[in-house]
DNA sequence: GAGAAGATCTCCT
DNA sequence: GGAGATCTTCTCA
């Protein structure tokens, strides 16, 4: 398995959620390596984009996203959780792309320690799951996921028979009608998660 | 300087 | 299935 490089994150944002499917998110503890296969993700653009931090302009917060590509964007909501986000697009273009569910890979003890007592299936099927599971805190935010050392994502790949969909975002009241949330399903029997 | 909203999760009924 | 928890950031006065 080899890093995504920086061109990877340096493409329109709509695209680069939907090519994100498949890839192996990694995070290194110090400790061990925590990894999971990233099986839902959305697109956040910039002005625009009114569900986006970043579509009333760069602030304090949002800045990051408008920075060059390839970097973490970890920001905290509703008081418990921090999500993941990955900064796409040229540098002085807003865009990210928010990771919302893993399949485990590695260091699968630690995960089930950090979730507490739930349902594997439930480990990482949540974007505030994800980073208590990987222990994706905020000190993660500006981490270069090209070159850094405790975050970083790998080439991957779709398997035959997995096909990916794409639906409207989740938990947000603006720019519903945008189909830029996208899930890598890997089954393909009736009943999907919707 | 204060108030309100927010890309969610978990527990309780 | 529904509502509370809980804190950072932004906006307005």
């Amino acid at each position: 398995m080899s890093r995504l490089s920086r061109s990877f994150y340096q493409k329109d944002t709509v695209a680069a959620a939907r090519e994100i499917l498949g890839k192996i998110l990694v995070r290194d503890t110090g400790k061990e390596l925590l990894s999971g296969r990233i099986v839902e993700a959305e697109a956040y653009t910039g002005p625009g984009d009114p569900a986006s931090h970043a579509y009333r302009g760069p602030t304090p917060r949002s800045r990051i996203m408008f920075g060059p590509p390839g970097y973490a964007y970890v920001y905290f909501c509703y008081g418990n959780h921090s999500l993941l986000n990955a900064v796409t697009e040229e540098e002085g273009r807003a865009g990210a792309v928010l990771i919302r569910g893993l399949d485990p890979v590695e260091g699968l003890g630690t995960i089930r320690k950090n979730r507490g007592n739930v349902e594997d299936k439930n480990l990482l099927n949540g974007p505030g799951k994800l980073t208590r599971g990987l222990e994706i805190t905020l000190p993660l935010n500006g981490e270069d996921l090209v070159r850094g050392s405790e975050l970083w994502i790998e080439d991957g790949q779709i398997f035959p028979g997995e096909r990916i969909i794409s639906t409207p975002r989740i938990g947000i009241k603006k720019g519903t009608e945008r189909l830029w949330r996208f899930v890598l399903e890997n089954k393909s029997g009736p009943g999907g998660p919707l």
